[in-house]
DNA sequence: TTGCTCCTCACGTCACGTGAGGTGGC
DNA sequence: TTGCTCCTCACGTCACGTGAGGTGGC
């Protein structure tokens, strides 16, 4: 005694639901929960063999909801994967971790905005005093990295230590203050490249992420700025545009990557003191 | 005496930047660059025919960075556009409503991370007292509209002034409460449709964008809520929760939307007072 | 038998990234 | 002449939206 085919689907009694009263239940759209099937990431209980049918179990709506939320915040659909994975606390746990880094980002933008209305309002700005120097060619250890904004402080802490470590067993002797050259934009969307620099005299060998390098002579515009500077973004973008004015003024033409170097002893001195400069290499314009 | 062509191209002495240089000094890629000059958003200050080089004058650095510093702040490009023909503190202005609205938009993920969180710690909630009622067959004006979430508080005051307007005028009674039904989700990227519902008896002609339709009879499962639940989005998701897990747990199905009836006298009451019913209709499962 | 619902392509959107394949300038 | 830089397609990515064209169930 089978059933007739035109039967409604069941599962223990319960009758399953078809695509669009799952799509009215859970408020998730066809088209996203046919995306969700190819991925495996919510499969219909069951799928008709004959005309590709797909029947869900309304147990299925608390999956659904969580994706749907959890797309809300963003979310991408593999890591909601990696998240439902998870057992109740580790999945809240990790629910947190990504919310954590949204909200870093959303600060981070907090300050690119307030830098932007400053620059669009044209407001007058502290004066920085910009400073030229002389650099003369100088032999370099360095580091090449790409991350995205939110590494970029351990990332460089990282790497001076080891920069310093290989040269102090080699020994080999730093000379002056260690500095980032930045190749590209860092921030949540973009990596760089930035290379993490320490002149020396001696001789050294590469290895593995350690380049040796000649950076060669030029001039530099730079401001000296207070440690607590890079707290304030908008106020460390003021000071890079700062120097930039500058050059422009000028009649300079920047040709190398712009750095940041590291002079100031940075866990033993306060926020006000001179900690490190922002500096724009140059030539006169060709 | 004409230039050589090979003569690299100037204007006014100041010599013109490649594309390649261009993207190092503004930070946006050449593949960016592209897009923003077919969209006329940045466009190189000169375009050699013979072979289409992009050329840019240093003075389009300003407009290249805005443009990066506006992306960074995921502006859509079209908007980017409309910002930048602006004047300097209109242009801050439009920044500062664009940013108004992705604080308002971080605000309600917010509380959906809490609610998350919470569903899955498996929180013990407050419970919920859900009762039921029969709502009886009723004659409605409503009026549809899709919006999105910042606007749905507004769009429901004006809609139910213009219900409560049209019935006023034609001299027809409003029955019982005021109530908005929601055919699919309302948040910053969906826009329900929703439906702003008033029953009354009498005629009523449908105008332009007012519906006169029967709300059929049917069960309905609610909780009551206070006024102050609105400003708790997790808090409100989990009455949400309580009355669809009342659903399951009693083998009733949900039919047609589900909706909030507002009965309490909104302005005059607080944020205690119970103020609103949240509401599953439903029939026993076929 | 008529609609309504479901299905699977296929193409569009947004802001690019990533080659492929070809020309041009120093 | 060799590379290096530039160019224009064209396709990929992400998470869908929006038809087109066709089948199936009540």
């Amino acid at each position: 005694m089978s059933m007739p085919e035109t039967a409604p689907k069941t599962v223990v009694g319960e009758p399953l639901l078809l695509i669009r009263e799952f799509s009215r239940l859970s408020r998730l759209s066809q088209k996203a929960l046919r995306l969700y099937d190819a991925l495996g990431l919510l499969e219909p209980s069951l799928i008709d063999p004959s005309n590709g049918y797909r029947y869900y179990r309304s147990d299925q709506l608390q999956r659904a909801s969580r994706i749907s939320v959890l797309r809300q915040l963003e979310m991408p659909l593999q890591r909601i994967a990696e998240v439902l994975e998870l057992e109740g606390t580790a999945a809240a746990a990790a629910v947190a971790v990504y919310w954590h880094e949204i909200e870093t980002q959303h600060h981070e933008k907090r300050g690119l905005v307030q830098y932007l209305i400053q620059v669009f309002e044209d407001k007058e700005l502290p004066m920085f005093e910009i400073l030229t120097r002389q650099v003369p060619a100088q032999k370099i250890a360095s580091i090449n990295g790409r991350v995205f904004q939110p590494q970029i402080a351990s990332f460089i802490g990282q790497s001076m230590n080891q920069l310093y470590s290989s040269l102090g067993q080699a020994g080999v002797t730093p000379v002056g203050a260690p500095f980032v050259a930045y190749y590209g934009k860092v921030d949540a969307d973009s990596d760089g490249p930035l290379e993490v620099c320490v002149a020396f005299t001696g001789s050294l060998e590469p290895s593995e992420n350690i380049v040796i390098r000649i950076e060669p002579a030029h001039q530099e515009a730079y401001v000296v700025c207070p440690k607590g500077l890079v707290k304030s973004l908008p106020d460390l973008l003021h000071a890079y545009d700062a120097v930039a004015k500058w050059l422009h003024d000028n009649n300079k033409h920047n040709h190398l990557p712009c750095r940041e170097v590291y002079f100031g002893d940075w866990d033993n001195i306060g926020d006000q003191d001179p900690a490190f400069d922002i500096a724009y290499p140059y030539t006169d314009q060709a």
